[in-house]
DNA sequence: AATCCGGGGAT
DNA sequence: ATCCCAGGATT
C-alpha cells in the first residue's frame, strides 16, 4: 500500500517520538481507557485531565464506580459540562459490574451497545485497549484527513461522516491500530491545529494537499452555524437565620438536567422588576412580610453556553422564619451545581 | 438530517 | 467575538 508509506508510517514514527505523556497512556486497563474517552468527549485534554485524576483516585476499578451514588458521580463531574455523560458513565459502570462481571466487551459491537459509547468511543477502546482494527474519527481526524487529501465534503453531514470514517478505516495500520489512531489525533492536536497549523514540523507536509495548495485555512469544511438563544434567569436565594437555603433538582428537557439550583424564575425578557420578584418570593416560600429582599449582584451575570446565553440575577431573601424543604448551605458541597451557581455560592459565602 | 447538551481555552 | 474541543442521544 502506497498510502501507508506516505501517511501511516511517517505518522506513527512521528508519534512514537513526540507523544505526550498522558496519564491514561500509562495503562491498558479498558476501564481507564473508557473513562478517559468519556471524559474527553468534546473536551480538551487540559480540562479533562484533572477530572481523570479525580475519578481514578476516587474509583480505582469499575466496581468502585458502580458502588458510588449518582449524586456523588455528578458532584465529581461538576464543572465538566455535558452532564448526561456522567449519568451514562455511572449507569454503564453498574451494567458492567452487575451484568458483565466487571469485564468490558472485547469487540466493537459489544462496546458500542454501552450507554454513552458511540462509534468514536467504541473504536477508541477497541483499538487502544484491545488492538482491534477500528478507526477513530474525532475532530482531529477530520482536520488531518480533510487537509492531507484535500477533501471538502462538509464534516457535519451524514455524507461527510460516512466518507471520513471509510477513509480512516482504509488508512488504518491494522498491525498497530492503537498507535495509529492516537497518532492521527495527536498530530491534529499538536501540529495540524485549527488555526495556524505548524506545517514546518509536520511529518506529512511533503504530500499534504492543503499545505502544498496553501489551503489549510479552508479545510475542513463545516456547514452549520449554531445560533444562540438568550435567556433570563432570576434566582431566588433563601438565606434563613438558621443557615438554611432552598434548592431544587432540575428536570425536563433542558440544560443542567439532574443538577441543583435555587428556585428559578425565568422571564422572556431582561426584566428585573422588583415587584414581580417579590410576588414570586411570597409564592415560592409562603412568606408574609417578615423577610428582606435585595438583589445580590450589581451587574447581571452573563454565562455563555454553546447554544445559549444566560443572563442571571440573584435575589437574596433573608428571613427568621422556619421553612420546609430547605438545605443547609454547608450541604451544598454534596450537590452538583452548574458552574455559575457554584460561582455565586463561593462569592456569597466568601462575603458572609 | 437537525438539534441539543457545557465549559473553557486559543485566536 | 468566534471557533472548537479524543461526541452521543434524541427528535
Amino acid at each position: 500500500m502506497r498510502e501507508k508509506d506516505i501517511f501511516s508510517k511517517p505518522l506513527i514514527l512521528w508519534y512514537l517520538k513526540n507523544r505526550r505523556d498522558l496519564p491514561w497512556r500509562k495503562s491498558r486497563d479498558p476501564y481507564r481507557i473508557w473513562l478517559s474517552e468519556i471524559i474527553l468527549q468534546q473536551t480538551r485534554i487540559a480540562q479533562g485531565t484533572e477530572y481523570y485524576e479525580k475519578f481514578t483516585t476516587e474509583f480505582d476499578t469499575v466496581f468502585e464506580l458502580a458502588a458510588a451514588s449518582e449524586e456523588q458521580v455528578l458532584k465529581l463531574w461538576q464543572g465538566l459540562g455535558y452532564y448526561s455523560r456522567a449519568r451514562n458513565l455511572h449507569e454503564t459502570a453498574r451494567h458492567l459490574a452487575e451484568r458483565l462481571n466487571g469485564k468490558f466487551p472485547e469487540n466493537y459491537p459489544g462496546l458500542v451497545q454501552l450507554k454513552g459509547v458511540g462509534d468514536y468511543t467504541a473504536s477508541a477502546i477497541a483499538s487502544i485497549a484491545f488492538e482491534l482494527p477500528h478507526a477513530t474519527v474525532d475532530g482531529n481526524v477530520y482536520r488531518v484527513l480533510s487537509r492531507f487529501f484535500g477533501i471538502s465534503t462538509p464534516i457535519d453531514t451524514s455524507q461527510g461522516i460516512r466518507e471520513f470514517k471509510s477513509l480512516a478505516q482504509e488508512l488504518l495500520d491494522t498491525d498497530q491500530p492503537g498507535n495509529h489512531n492516537q497518532a492521527v489525533m495527536e498530530l491534529g492536536a499538536l501540529v495540524c491545529t485549527p488555526k495556524r497549523p505548524k506545517c514546518e514540523t509536520c511529518p506529512l507536509q511533503e504530500h499534504c494537499y492543503a499545505h502544498l495548495a496553501k489551503q489549510t485555512d479552508l479545510l475542513p469544511v463545516k456547514k452549520g452555524k449554531t445560533k444562540v438563544r438568550k435567556r433570563y434567569f432570576n434566582y431566588l436565594v433563601l438565606d434563613s437565620s438558621e443557615g438554611l437555603t432552598r434548592i431544587k433538582k432540575r428536570t425536563g428537557r433542558d440544560i443542567w438536567k439532574h443538577l441543583y439550583e435555587f428556585p428559578l424564575i425565568e422571564s422572556s425578557e431582561s426584566v428585573a422588576d422588583f415587584e414581580s420578584i417579590e410576588n414570586h418570593v411570597v409564592q415560592e416560600f409562603d412568606l408574609g412580610k417578615n423577610y428582606g429582599l435585595k438583589k445580590f449582584n450589581s451587574e447581571t451575570v452573563v454565562h455563555k453556553l454553546s447554544h445559549q446565553e444566560l443572563h442571571m440575577d440573584f435575589w437574596l431573601i433573608r428571613t427568621d422564619e422556619k421553612l420546609a424543604q430547605t438545605t443547609a448551605w454547608k450541604d451544598l458541597e454534596n450537590h452538583a451545581l452548574p458552574v455559575p451557581l457554584q460561582n455565586f455560592v463561593d462569592k456569597y459565602k466568601g462575603d458572609s
